[in-house]
DNA sequence: TTGTACGCGTTATCAT
DNA sequence: ATGATAACGCGTACAA
């Protein structure tokens, strides 16, 4: 079977290509006697096709267990019909529920989401950025706003919704849901402060962890510097938080109860945590010893003794959101130029006992 | 964006579809005077390109912020670089663990991972499973081994590598990476059985939840019968698990003491805590008045007092090495019919206060 | 080591 | 409401 024909190689035939093993779009056309087109119009715009048409198609399409190709749909289309977000750290349940919220509400859209954990570093979202762009996706979601500058570079290049997640800052060009964390600091200080009390400290997780918590203790900063107080900013040594919170108890213990802060505020629950869970062992009362706050609402902390008092952001609501604002954007697509909007889904402060500040 | 087709001004028949906006392979090829097969092997197989072009090329890409395609990519070569994996839980720190696991193997190998989050549900599964199977995965990992028949069914016929983390039972056509749960329960069992305890309870969480814990649950059983002791396996009547915990340490404190079980097992280190953290109120010293266990080991356990005895699972190794088994299935393509491997990821028993049984 | 020709399965466009 | 045709961007097979 040589080609025949010695010069240009003409329509000599090739091998068949192995085929992918599934049915195709064309084996459900041919077996409910309608075009390829009809049977993506189905899929993609069901109202489109008459009634008769989408009951045949749909017995058949089950007798062969038919699931359209995304890869195919998406080249085609030339957009994807997928989601991505880039998550700070997987494990904490911070982000968990963000994700819970935007796979919910995607979920009756037909839209994948696609998840990268970043680890609070910006070259490695810079990296899953690019790593996502090969799959075109519709819209990208993300959760800081400080970005590489190659990172903004792509994020403008791919001409896509962009949604930042959890924090909420001024003069940003893509849109946003979530809640400023300075605030969030301000609020935790202005409890302590309406108290009467006048040293409180704030305790940061080990450096190089996570930004947002900063940007909460620069909030606390400002508010006891506007109350004419002297902040307090202590910083973790040790990367585990409960351990941090612990020593960060135990070095409280050590001072002498004349110079003590009054009130401790952690930057996350998990923290305050360990602090509380270690002062019985150092002689501590709370929270008359030391009144304690944290961030985050973990679900321990309302089990603690003292509960612990807290700021709850709504998490699950913020990825919720988020995926309805990339949702609206793609339904709505004229809207190019359209401003960058700003959503607050803003934090509750949950009062429990631990924060009451001993007279 | 210049007219990439070659084809010039000839039988302007059509609209030139919309482009995607992004460079294509071609741009790269054209600009580095090769063809776009050559830049496609410099992805793909670098080692077959010239020095010299890939040094060309590398410039050119870099220049270009070009990225491939994986929908094309993908279609082109009938396989997506795409490993899916169902979840029973996103936010719990178990399947974050896992998760954080299969991400970290898969990173170097191109292929992206896409979850899905099922909720303990087998029809959630097979709903998941359905809309991977339009992303044409090269491989799947799922986290239950008793997927509905129409599940299992579109497993078999996808042809592709699946593997079942987590459990590890006998006769399953699948690859499994993970450690028999029943086994864990009758570790938790014997541990209290050789202190000499006769009244041993497991606390189960309210049913429809993880029925993994009802597998350590029959191991218990099993461990009691065999030393001819009636199991005692209570469940709990809230969803929350701190709140069953604390409620089980209530019912706990409100038995004669003499009938009191020595020790109590619960499913998971969440309701363990709950009861440790609840005890204190009720008037209970633990370890005397109950020893108590867990299992999964959670961040908070060794905080906890008393710290918590527990059972550790190497989580994050089990999806480290369900990644790995997938690497090499999809290497080592040709064992088609090679028998299902299965893998022991054991569980560590750590020992802490909470556990001595009282004399 | 590099290039040519083709087709992967779907949807956009135009036509009826 | 339905169909014919031509892409979408890339990788496989084969040739050089």
């Amino acid at each position: 079977m040589k080609p025949a024909s010695s010069s240009s190689s003409s329509s000599a035939s090739r091998a068949p290509r192995r085929k992918a093993g599934t049915h195709t779009i064309h084996d459900v056309a041919a077996l409910a006697g309608v075009s390829a087109i009809t049977v993506s119009r189905y899929f993609n715009a069901p109202e489109k096709v008459s009634a008769a048409a989408r009951e045949r198609l749909k017995e058949i399409v089950d007798r062969l267990g038919y699931v359209p190709s995304q890869m195919a749909g998406g080249l085609a289309s030339g957009r994807g019909r997928v989601v991505c977000a880039v998550m700070q750290n997987i494990a904490s349940s911070t982000f968990a529920d963000l994700v819970n919220g935007m796979t919910d509400e995607l979920k009756a859209s037909g839209l994948q989401l696609l998840l990268a954990n970043a680890q609070y570093s910006r070259e490695l979202e810079e990296s899953a950025i690019r790593t996502f762009a090969g799959w075109h996706p519709s819209a990208l979601i993300l959760t800081r706003d400080d970005h590489t500058p190659a990172a903004e570079a792509m994020l403008q290049a791919l001409h896509i919704p962009v949604v930042e997640a959890w924090g909420l800052v001024e003069g940003r060009p893509f849109h946003q849901v979530g809640f400023p964390h300075p605030e969030a600091g301000v609020q935790l200080a202005e409890h302590f402060l309406a108290q009467g009390a006048t040293r409180i400290r704030f305790v940061l997780p080990r450096a190089s962890q996570d930004f947002r918590a900063e940007q909460r203790a620069a909030g606390y900063r400002q508010a006891m510097q506007a109350a004419g107080l002297p902040p307090d900013v202590a910083v973790a040594e040790v990367d585990d938080d409960y351990e941090a919170g612990a020593r960060a108890m135990a070095a409280h213990a050590a001072q002498a109860p004349a110079a003590r802060p009054q009130a401790l505020v952690f930057a996350n629950d998990n923290m305050a945590a360990g602090a509380i869970l270690e002062a019985p062992s150092l002689g501590l009362a709370l929270p008359r010893h030391a009144a304690i706050a944290g961030f985050g609402d973990a679900p321990i902390s309302v089990r603690l003794r003292p509960a612990l008092t807290t700021l709850r952001p709504a998490r699950y609501e913020i990825g919720q959101q988020a995926a309805r604002r990339v949702l609206g954007l793609l339904a709505g697509a004229r809207n190019e130029a359209a401003a960058a909007t700003r959503t607050l889904v803003p934090c509750t402060l949950v009062v429990r006992d631990s924060s009451r500040v001993g007279r």
